[in-house]
DNA sequence: TCTGGGGTCCTAGGACCC
DNA sequence: TCTGGGGTCCTAGGACCC
């Protein structure tokens, strides 16, 4: 049996943990610059706030409610990950963290209810964070299940075994609420009259496979409690890194944009050495603003390959700026950009160049020292000289709150 | 006025090979 | 009149996830 543990409403939760006026009271956590809705509390979800709405768009319902609005804080949210995550695996041998706020849980030869309600009780104890948790014989079984136990029960637990518990609960629920049915699938699939999730299982698998994908073969079986998707406890080495940003105000300046991305650039860097990565190429983006169709739009992409794979924050900030040199165009102007690294090998399998102009063994030592540094001191404390460390590209963030657990200036003060 | 960020996997079609 | 067969690799685009 497998089960999903999932935090409910997760940010919206962290929120919660240091600030007990919030209990019970509506809360929203917004996107970078204060943008979309991202998390919403049980409140807030009542009240009719959709996920990813714009804020701007819900601006009298914030007001007339009392909306507790917050700007994302991924430092708060990481470290209740860890928390949690951390609590999980000392319960549990086999844990797949799938998420920032779910994971499978092995309960093979467990007691899984009894196991499952004591878990809920610790996280819940130890760190202030609610979870519920779902059991299945498939990981797809597992996620309904998790719906099922948060929706409908108070323990916040749920057993879905048998087979005819499993029909019950398939034709309970509607395609679209099937892990790996988005909302293209499902208007497809509904188009054929295929509706709820035994329609989807009761479905002819050839014609499936004719007209969806495989994965929607192996989604079938698993709902037929065949298991496909197996338990992924090993930590897998990521296959691109990505570090992107949509802009408060648009950008045309063109060193100002070298700026941005000389910043992204490093940020790949920084996360490549933290995975004990090298990338074999840069890809640079740059997009016009969207919304605003009336103008022309230009939505470049250029990728540039290195002789060497590479972790150097040198190496691909120069590259990344030559790729911004080739897209880059005066007349637009820019909303969003980003770097991707990608064709990624372990660092210490790489295969050399016989022309490499680079002294790599002294370049290591260098980044090495840099990233120590920037550990001990903050972030950025030493950085290159391109990434021009005043006057930042800063993100809209309004409604920050204190990052009470990774930060000493910001731990919470009581006065008893 | 204002609209997120970071990933993975699959497939069709093109380019190329013998 | 009549235009092969079998294969690999790469990429863009589409779909999905949180």
């Amino acid at each position: 049996m497998i089960g999903l543990a999932d935090c409910n409403n997760f940010y919206a939760s962290c929120e919660r943990v240091f600030n007990p006026k919030l209990k019970n009271k509506p809360v929203v956590v917004l996107s970078n610059n204060d943008g979309c809705v991202i998390a919403r509390s049980n409140e807030a979800k009542l009240l009719g706030v959709k996920m990813g709405e714009p804020a701007f768009k819900i601006k009298s319902l914030i007001k007339n409610h009392d909306i507790a609005v917050f700007s994302t804080n991924f430092a708060l949210y990481g470290d209740f990950s860890d928390r949690v995550m951390s609590i999980l695996k000392s319960e549990i041998d086999n844990v797949e963290v799938y998420s920032i706020d779910e994971a499978f849980l092995d309960f093979q030869g467990i007691d899984s209810l009894a196991k499952a309600e004591y878990i809920i009780q610790k996280v819940k104890k130890w760190t202030g964070i609610p979870i519920s948790i779902g059991i299945a014989p498939t990981k797809v079984l597992a996620k309904l299940a998790n719906t099922i136990a948060k929706k409908y029960t108070n323990k916040g637990v749920f057993l879905l075994d048998s087979p005819s518990l499993i029909n019950r609960a398939l034709s309970f629920f509607s395609v679209d609420e099937l892990w790996g049915i988005g909302s293209r699938y499902a208007k497809r699939l509904k188009y054929f009259g295929i509706n709820t999730a035994l329609d989807f299982r009761n479905t002819d698998r050839k014609w499936l496979r004719k007209n969806f994908s495989i994965n929607a073969v192996h989604l079938q079986k698993e709902l037929y409690g065949k298991s496909i998707y197996e338990l992924e406890t090993k930590k897998v080495r990521k296959k691109n890194i990505c570090t992107s940003r949509s802009f408060f105000e648009d950008i045309n300046n063109y060193s100002r944009l070298r700026q941005a991305i000389s910043q992204f650039a490093n940020n790949c860097a920084v996360k490549l050495r933290k995975e004990k990565s090298c990338c074999s190429c840069v890809t640079v983006f740059l997009r016009t603003n969207f919304f605003k169709q009336d103008k022309k739009q230009y939505f470049p992409a250029i990728t540039l390959n290195f002789p060497t794979p590479t972790n150097d924050s040198m190496e691909i900030v120069s590259m990344a700026n030559m790729a911004l040199k080739k897209i880059y165009k005066k007349e637009f102007n820019y909303k969003k950009a980003g770097v991707i690294v990608q064709n990624i090998v372990p660092a210490d399998y790489v295969q050399m160049s016989l022309f490499d102009q680079i002294n790599r063994k002294s370049r290591r030592k260098i980044m090495s020292s840099v990233d120590k540094i920037n550990l001990l001191m903050g972030r950025d404390k030493i950085y290159l000289a391109s990434q021009s460390a005043r006057n930042r590209i800063e993100m809209k963030q309004q409604r920050l709150s204190p990052c009470y657990t990774t930060r000493f200036s910001d731990i919470l003060k009581i006065s008893i």
